[in-house]
DNA sequence: ACGATAGTTTGACATTTATCAATCACTGGA
DNA sequence: TCCAGTGATTGATAAATGTCAAACTATCGT
């Protein structure tokens, strides 16, 4: 792998408590690779070979049973996915595919797996990480459990309003289509529920939000820390 | 905490390959307490003091919003609940109470964070019993949004025949009511569910359930490894 | 600029699921 | 034993969500 990257990756809280002769280590034996839109990294069911890192564009996560499809989450640089299958050695549950152009780091997983065996501050890093992804996916279940669909979007306009730097105006960084299989919903059901939000002060213009008054739209959506909170 | 209970809880994955020593002293610090029905342990929002073991009895995870509740999961012993959120030393997600008389051995945050910092073999317990719990929650969301209230109930009864041995009759181990909240449904929507895989070959007497013909019930319920196989 | 393609929106309608009310069934004290 | 309380079921109805078809819109490559 070239040298370009490392830097950005070493940063990341997985990689950078590290000592650097493992850093080295499993960089030596990684490779990048750039990847044209929509092609599909990884199929559930497959053996975890690598651990993924994107280090531009993004990839969807998505996971389909039965002839049907639903977006899990969306990966933007500089993140890693696939950690928990490549340390059990456990196929993959979800499939990912890139949604743009983008360019990802494949570490070996066999790799992973070995510096994790001798390098504890690695192995700390991992437990840091996979509590969190953890308690993502706990959040994200009472999201779906707790709330009607248009409570999620509510939410999630909020969380995005939040994540864009708070502006009264920002744009959604997905597709409707993806947007709606994110929150589970159909894609006409989403096009109502914005509509339905008009009242509590959100306008939509192509992918360009525009919440006129927080508060009113908290109001009705009662975002929770325990929900929406990405950093607890 | 009394002996008793001390070679059940050893011999758990989490703790089996730890040292004689550290594990010696996380039992020392630790609590065997025996609880009534329906005690609320854990409120969701509240710091994650202790990582529990459930030693006997039952005990439920539970989730509030707005003023409405959900179950998340159902703890049978031997097993640790919170363990993520005592690793991050960060607030609980899900509220916990018994469901019969309980007794759960509680294990100072503290003491499990500074043993999992000195003893390798502990840290990497931990990263796999963290690492099957995230991939338990994804398979969990997989089931939630991939599927109907009826085919999550088809998908849970094969699972719930297998767990009890593989025979044609067993028992549901749960309220009606309390596994409509776990699929994610109402008691009156679940009744009728089960009304509706009657044609499957499912019969419902009570508790007692039957499967005259699994294969049957799976040509419905399309069983996939990926979402229902709690192994891998 | 043009047309092809895919995403989005809208309306009509179907299905799924929830709600409410009533009844039945079970269980655990007094 | 009976009774109170809770859980389970049933029927009627309402709300939420999905499906289908058509129109509209944006985008991309030629």
């Amino acid at each position: 792998m070239p040298e370009s990257h490392r830097p950005d990756i070493r940063k990341l809280d997985l990689f950078s408590e590290m000592s650097d002769e493992n850093f080295q280590s499993l960089m030596h034996a990684s490779y990048l690779q750039t990847f044209p839109p929509q092609i599909e990294l990884i199929t559930e069911g497959d053996a975890s070979d690598f651990l993924h890192v994107v280090v531009d564009g993004s990839v969807e996560l998505f996971a389909r049973w039965n002839n049907r499809e639903t977006s899990v989450a969306i990966i933007r640089p500089i993140s890693t996915f696939i950690l928990a299958a490549t340390l059990r050695n456990a196929p993959n549950l979800m499939s990912a595919r890139t949604l743009e152009k983008s360019r990802v780091v494949l570490i070996p997983s066999e790799d992973v797996r070995r510096i994790f065996d001798v390098d504890n501050n690695f192995a700390r890093a991992i437990v840091c990480e996979l509590a969190s992804g953890y308690r993502a996916s706990i959040k994200k279940t009472k999201d779906l459990k707790l709330r009607t669909s248009l409570e999620r979007l509510a939410n999630y306009l909020l969380r995005q309003q939040a994540r864009e730097g708070g502006g009264s105006e920002f744009e959604l960084q997905t597709e409707k289509k993806r947007l709606a299989s994110y929150l589970n919903m159909t894609p006409e059901n989403l096009s109502r529920a914005f509509k339905a939000l008009k009242p509590y002060g959100v306008d939509v213009d192509g992918s360009k939000i525009t919440i006129s008054d927080k508060t009113d739209l908290e109001r009705f959506a009662r975002p929770s820390p325990l929900i929406d909170d990405k950093t607890i």
